[in-house]
DNA sequence: GCTAGCTTGTGCACTTGTGCACGAAGTGCG
DNA sequence: CGCACTTCGTGCACAAGTGCACAAGCTAGC
């Protein structure tokens, strides 16, 4: 029975891109079959918590034999909506940003990147990767016409909410903010923050408690 | 009663340092005490969160004032760790590897990094930023020499656990993973990973499901 | 000193997440 | 066919996280 499952909960969300990643894996090794304990293994969980969360997308495995690769990747990605192409629109091109465009992990994974924006007259017309940087008052113009559905924030902290607003009016859908500021946004738009020094003080923490807790994970 | 508090939970370890960005914030305006309503809109959580979380610090706060911001930022900082700056050693310096060593926001917040490391000779004598990209064989006098802390692994997927060996072996303490793979590490060496795609994966899911959904955080 | 007004610290009930343990269901061999 | 074996799907108990609501404690004004 998969139709009309109860809402898939935020932990396992979070999992999904991993479960993808490790099913990626295997399609390229040309295996047919997994268990939830070999996936485990992949994703670094554990197999109860496998078998538990794809339960939540539907009964997709058979008994005794393990998950069909093929088929539950294909189902994983129907539930995270990466069965089209999401543009996305980098705004801010310090280190971060020039880094981030030219990083190549998003457009294999579905997310190419369509248009850089910057509000530094200097950086417009500054050709990064395949792309020209433009200015931000064009950002309404450059969503439409591109149909950019995600946009990155990485401007300094101090300017990141006044982007996210204009992002929201220029209708791009949703928003994964790495300046160091929290930011609000209507409740119709998905916000995530990454913060890599946050992601350091944290290692810090229990690296001085002396090592254990909180293994792997992040995201 | 401060001393030998219960342990801190990990929910809470993760949001001290958007405490510590807020409180930040609070001391370059010259603000001498925060409530914990005040503290809570900066870190954009609520405030019983603030209070609960504070309070596994200890009894810092005074009733009817707030917290003393210079104080609590103290305790936070010696919680976390980060009365020592912990030198950190970028691994890998593709798209990805550059920017972070690029990025100044590591070393305004106490994770300086110095040095970066590469298996590909072209790489290797190539300058970025104030630093030479070192042989990665090499790895190990660099961190003994440098009193390296933390090793960033900014390498692709297959050469991640291998890399997360040597950065042990090398003697540091923390390791933080960018690549898209999931390794393995003794159980003394805290673990985080960051994965940029996995991020947008999530996102993706929420906006497909129509908005609402694990409003902002990450880390 | 006393009262009015804040703000913290925490007990408690509730929600979410985790993982064991086991029944259900499928495979394949003799 | 029947039996041994594998692996899924899930009920259940427990752990972790959240947030309300309120008592405790502090300040300030008179």
């Amino acid at each position: 029975m998969a139709g009309a499952r109860a809402r898939i909960p935020d932990a396992t969300v979070a999992r999904l891109p991993l479960y993808r990643r490790g099913l990626l894996d295997l399609v390229t090794r040309r295996v047919g079959t997994v268990s939830s304990e070999q996936l485990a293994e992949l994703a670094g969980v554990n197999a109860a918590k496998v078998r538990k969360d794809l339960s939540y997308l539907g009964s997709y495995g058979t008994r005794g034999v393990g998950y069909d690769v093929q088929f539950l990747l294909f189902e994983i990605e129907r539930k995270l909506g990466l069965t089209d192409e999401s543009p996305v629109v980098i705004v801010g091109l310090g280190n971060l940003g020039q880094a981030l465009a030219n990083y190549g992990g998003f457009r294999d994974r579905g997310f190419p990147i369509v248009a850089l924006v910057d509000a530094d007259q200097a950086k417009v017309g500054q050709r990064i990767g395949a792309l020209h940087v433009e200015f931000i008052d064009d950002l309404a113009a450059v969503v439409a016409d591109r149909a950019v559905a995600v946009g990155i924030i990485a401007t300094p902290a101090v300017a990141a909410q006044e982007v996210a607003d204009r992002l929201v009016a220029a209708g791009v859908r949703s928003i994964l903010n790495f300046a160091p500021a929290v930011i609000s946004v209507p409740d119709d738009v998905p916000l995530r923050k990454v913060d890599l020094a946050t992601e350091l003080q944290i290692l810090s923490f229990y690296q001085q408690q002396g090592g254990t807790g909180f293994r792997s994970q992040a995201s």
